[in-house]
DNA sequence: GCCGTTTTCGGCCCGACTGTTTTCAGTCG
């Protein structure tokens, strides 16, 4: 059993244990350690047979361990299966609700057995529900609004369309001007964009400015409520407002004074789990930390709040990048002022997939170039598909061996400003072959290897496939190595220990596409790349020369795995990449 | 159920908003 669905369990079994009314602390180590299992890069089915390796993993005590080694054997929790005998699965899906917590689901199912979002929906049109403790009309309209916009809303969204809504909202606050002249003079998106995430589930902006003060805000309130974008409000506060946008995108901008800026900031920036660490760390230092400030317990002075660097440094630690905010160990590190350098846009230097007109690409090699060195790169590939993927164009030997020329000469009139690489993404056959013969492939200087199709494939098939395929000697990058793409196809099932622990042998690079759709490698897979030694690129894998400066999403995955520029094989020199590609461990 | 710069027992983050319970519980992030 994979690791995210053995957190769902853990997660759901929290769930449930609440409904149940169980002891929050419990619940709590119930959710830490359904986190745990999302984002280490240990194996759990494979490490459930050590203890030992189950209890290195933080969050994971003796009672866990023994939970994910029950799951590894059997597949299911007997707490979480007598708990859903008990309630019904039901449950878990009203939980979802905007406005539904456990209390309410189990006041509902007490008093009125209503175990379903279903069943909701039918006791509110009945009248079931009047009557009911806490159950005023307000907070029945509220229900029935909130099983619609359930019904209707996709849940999360794609970072690239997050963060064109939030400039498109940004743009609105900033023209602000109250009545005494106040203005929005900063607006910071936070949250989940800010770490760099790969979707998103809200937008958090964080307003500051004149405009913000606390005796201004209520201007500012209506006028931000008055956003022509706005589908539904959910609430609107003194210095709050939450709404619904377009496709069911929710908005939650918060106005605060620009003394507390940086509390603020590194409050809503979470992650949350981030935060609660951090509260810790600030208590057992003899602080408070809130969004206000971080202020001394006993005489509630303020330490420390204008800026995010000062309460990190209060606290006795280095400002931790936004990306590594996931209390996965960065505070430790920050702690004993060990953080890494991360990897940064401006550190790269070469872009290795990309397509032309030669097969599904809008532009020629010679528009991608000169788009390439606007972007400041030194060197690119030309990678265009090949003849299996024939909705694209894809080329056979002849047309690769003409393009190759094609190519050679581009590089020739550049004159050295940029390196114009000969390649291809060649496709990986159902059966792991390639769809070029190696005579050809011997001619280019990148070969990327990328699947295409049969993503239905078993893991044994699919890993078996790959795995095959890496073995040729040309070879070079494993381009988007699960196929995903973001929200709307899963990734294909692939043993990823197995084959970047093969390609570290090989001296195979594993790409990050950082395609805003794709992002694959995904920031967890990042980290075990590295771990096995794996070299790393980054690619754009852009099909038109707008999208070459389109890194920005994937360096931030990056930079959540911990990457620095020599973890990044992109990062070198024209000749020292293609050294670097190209040695043999 | 986890964990240790005070701790192997006794703690475990903080504040805003809403609706309705005239003083607060529940939810959210």
């Amino acid at each position: 059993m994979d690791n995210p669905t053995m957190a769902r369990l853990l997660s759901e079994t929290a769930d449930l244990l609440e409904i149940d009314g169980g002891d929050s602390f419990r619940i709590r180590s119930y959710r830490r350690a359904a986190e745990a299992a999302e984002q280490t890069t240990v194996d759990l089915t494979a490490a459930a047979v050590d203890t030992a390796r189950l209890l290195e993993i933080p969050g994971i005590g003796k009672g866990m361990a023994a939970n994910l080694q029950s799951i590894a054997a059997t597949g299911t929790l007997p707490l979480r299966d007598e708990l859903l005998a008990r309630y019904g699965a039901g449950l878990l899906e009203l939980l979802k609700l905007p406005g539904m917590g456990p209390k309410t689901v189990a006041l509902l199912w007490d008093a009125a057995k209503i175990a379903s979002i279903d069943a909701l929906a039918e006791a509110i049109e009945a009248g079931r529900l009047a009557g009911l403790p806490r159950m005023g009309e307000k907070q029945i309209e509220k229900l029935r609004k909130g099983i619609d916009d359930y019904r209707r809303s996709a849940g999360r969204f794609r970072i690239d369309v997050a963060e064109e809504e939030s400039r498109r909202i940004a743009a609105y606050l900033l023209a602000f001007e109250g009545p005494t002249g106040a203005k929005i003079d900063k607006v910071t998106p936070a949250g989940s964009l800010r770490r760099g995430r790969e979707t998103a589930g809200d937008l958090d902006l964080l307003a500051t400015g004149p405009a913000c003060e606390p005796q201004h805000t209520l201007a500012a309130v209506e006028y931000v409520a008055a956003y022509p974008g706005i589908h539904d409000m959910i609430v609107k506060g003194e210095n709050k407002v939450s709404f619904h946008v377009g496709q069911g995108l929710q908005v939650d901008v918060r106005l605060l004074p620009s003394a507390s800026y940086g509390a603020a900031l590194q409050y809503f920036t979470g992650s949350k789990a981030h935060n609660v660490s951090l509260r810790q760390r600030a208590l057992k230092m003899g602080y408070t930390l809130s969004e206000w400030s971080l202020a001394r317990l006993d005489d509630g002075s303020i330490v420390a709040a204008a800026t995010e660097e000062e309460i990190y440094e209060a606290l006795g630690m280095d400002w931790i990048p936004p990306e590594m905010r996931e209390n996965l160990g960065e505070i430790e590190v920050a702690a004993r002022h060990a953080l890494p350098r991360l990897i940064e846009a401006a550190d790269l230097r070469g872009d290795l997939h990309m397509h032309t007109t030669a097969s599904d690409g809008r532009n020629t090699i010679s528009e991608m170039a000169e788009a390439a060195l606007a972007c400041g790169y030194r060197y690119i590939a030309i990678t265009d598909h090949t003849k299996n993927l024939a909705m694209t164009g894809g080329l056979d030997e002849k047309r690769a061996l003409e393009h190759i020329v094609n190519i050679r000469e581009v590089d020739r009139r550049m004159e050295g400003r940029l390196r114009v690489f000969t390649g291809i993404e060649v496709d990986i056959l159902g059966d792991g072959a390639l769809d070029l013969n190696d005579e050809v492939l011997a001619q280019m200087d990148v070969v990327i290897a990328s699947v295409h199709s049969r993503f239905d494939q078993s893991r044994e098939d699919m890993t078996a496939r790959v795995l095959r395929a890496i073995e040729n000697p040309y070879v070079r990058i494993l381009g988007h190595p699960t196929g995903r793409l973001l929200l709307r196809r899963e990734p294909f099932a692939l043993d990823m220990g197995a084959v970047l622990s093969r390609a570290a042998e090989l001296g195979l690079a594993v790409e990050h596409n950082a395609a805003p759709e794709r992002l694959d490698l995904n920031d967890r897979d990042l980290r075990l790349a590295k771990e096995r030694g794996c070299r790393i690129v980054i690619n754009s894998d852009s099909h038109d020369s707008r999208n070459l400066g389109r890194m920005g999403y994937g360096i931030r995955q990056l930079r959540r795995a911990w990457l620095g520029p020599e973890d990044v094989l992109n990062t070198r020199g024209p000749s020292e990449f293609l050294a670097g590609l190209r040695a043999r461990p």
